[in-house]
DNA sequence: CCCAATACTTGACTCATTCAATAATAAGCC
DNA sequence: GGCTTATTATTGAATGAGTCAAGTATTGGG
């Protein structure tokens, strides 16, 4: 069994969280769980989702259990432009694919390498720790549309 | 003379409103001119400047100036994580240097080439026509003020 | 100079997110 | 296993960026 950081044993969540010195509560466990089963997820669908599982949990604790978990990296949060806060459980790097008409958003691997961009010609003396990549463009859904429209 | 992506002379942006369709008033210039003279600001910023500049303007009519410019491509919008939108009048593709303290934006020319990254490994089927290059770091004052802490 | 289309003003409104006070719960300790 | 206290959840109000909509003003072509 190889380490991942795609944690989906919940066993692990419960790890992670007590290793951030977090307590593990079902309503985080649920949070974390809807991140896992519908990456890109914005904080109101979470909040559906785990209504469902649990039967009653507050916007606000969804809230706090998203950010307590990205702040301890156990959650990563992606902010597309004109779009509200998504969340995803893919801690390696990665990138995005966004479409411009649906607001679909998809996982792609990095185009370079295992630190892709990392290095600009000019860092300009800051200390860069991460790269955000995002493609913009047309899924093939709307390109569809578009041509039958 | 090289006609530049940058349009740093009036009459440049006059003539970049009327071909989009777009007429010219003196709250448009002054927005853009508040761009052009502080880059990266956000809406309420520009709103400022422009007060100061005109003596009276409304919010929104910053935001429809705004939002006509960059739907136009005459100005640029970009939205890092956790800020509100900023907006800058250099076209050409760039990318951004982002400080997670201060939140200050800093241009940098392309790492690559022409296109960065514009291609993706996995594109998924997507028309891809822009890659958003954003490199997240702490930049040269907050690294001294940590320290001297 | 006039007129119609475009843009500006005002003020109300939405929506994501946060704040703050109170109630509930997790988990270390005896 | 039952206390105790720090941590977390609930509730409801507040914030702030941005949009909507109706009425007024301005631009620029004829």
């Amino acid at each position: 069994m190889v380490k991942s950081a795609n944690r989906q044993d919940p066993t692990d969540v419960r790890e992670a969280l007590r290793s951030a010195g977090l307590q593990v509560t079902a309503q985080r466990l649920a949070v974390y769980q809807a991140v896992v089963n519908a990456p890109h997820g914005m904080a109101d669908e979470v909040h559906q989702v785990v209504k469902n599982e649990l039967g009653v949990i507050s916007k606000q604790a969804v809230y706090d259990a998203l950010n307590a978990m990205v702040l301890h990296g156990i959650l990563r949060r992606i902010q597309p432009a004109g779009s509200a806060a998504r969340y995803e459980h893919r801690l390696e790097n990665h990138h995005h694919l966004a479409c411009r008409q649906c607001e679909s958003l998809i996982d792609i691997d990095c185009a370079i390498g295992e630190a892709p961009c990392l290095v600009a010609e000019q860092d300009h003396g800051f200390i860069i720790d991460e790269a955000e990549v995002t493609y913009w463009g047309i899924c093939p859904n709307c390109q569809k549309a578009s041509k039958t429209n």
